[in-house]
DNA sequence: TCGATGATTGACGTTTACGTAAACGTAACA
DNA sequence: TGTTACGTTTACGTAAACGTCAATCATCGA
């Protein structure tokens, strides 16, 4: 694993464009430095980069990933800066529990309109079996 | 439980405006009855409201909701139309499974830096506690 | 009968998240 | 020494998902 990419070996890993990863710079979301004129992306960068596709994965607006980014860097100092910290990653959880209950949910009814499929399936294999 | 409902009681409940479920009508999404002009859902519209804001919230598209919708609707006769639906389900299942494992992820990173924060808070309590 | 309330249909506006094109720089290679 | 391949900035365009009027209609209580 190379310690340094360039923009083009980014977007053809991960299946974007230069423009999107450029756009998520523009937006604050990566800070890559420079060699000349051109970006020199870390691995650290790197990382950043798929915890933005994740979080677009869950369906979160580029703010809220920001947000969330921000909470992974931050060294809050004080007890008041801690406790409302804790508070959001609070927040944050009940969330993502949120998210994957509609998954499980949403999983269960696939379960059940799948078994219907396969029943209907049956039926008419046996049906055509029948007729022979 | 009431059978039917107006826009606005939907709205409320859901906390959305007339505009939204308007325009997920006006996109194929719902197909109220109508008293004159006036629209009135009934408990399956109801239901269906439920399953399009569940969709967004997991971050799909208002055409892969109706997509999923039309899943639930479809009754499909043909073995051909059978195995192609199954694999549809297949697709669906693993597109699902990817954003769990994405939530997965991120609760334990949440975990882990909500174990820090604890751990500083502790410290910086037990700091002041030795002060006194 | 009149005004408030709530619903409807346009129609244009707005935000987000990029796409796309133009114009330019630069390094390598034939 | 062109020209090809990538890279850059700037800027306008666009699709999705609504927001926000404005004009109109229907009803209902005072």
């Amino acid at each position: 694993m190379p310690s340094s990419f360039n923009i083009t070996e980014l977007s053809k890993e991960f299946c974007i464009t230069t423009r999107t990863i450029r756009f998520y710079e523009s937006e604050g979301l990566l800070q890559p430095e420079r060699n000349g004129r051109n970006r020199v992306y870390s691995a650290r960068d790197r990382v950043q980069l798929k915890l933005i596709l994740r979080g677009k994965r869950l369906g979160f607006s580029l703010s809220e990933i920001a947000d969330m980014i921000s909470m992974y860097h931050a060294e809050p100092g004080e007890i008041a800066q801690l406790e409302y910290f804790l508070n959001r990653i609070h927040d944050r959880r009940l969330h993502l529990n949120q998210k994957r209950d509609d998954i499980e949910l949403t999983l269960a009814e696939l379960t059940s309109i799948e078994q219907q499929c396969n029943n209907r399936l049956e039926n008419l294999k046996r049906a055509i079996n029948d007729e022979e």
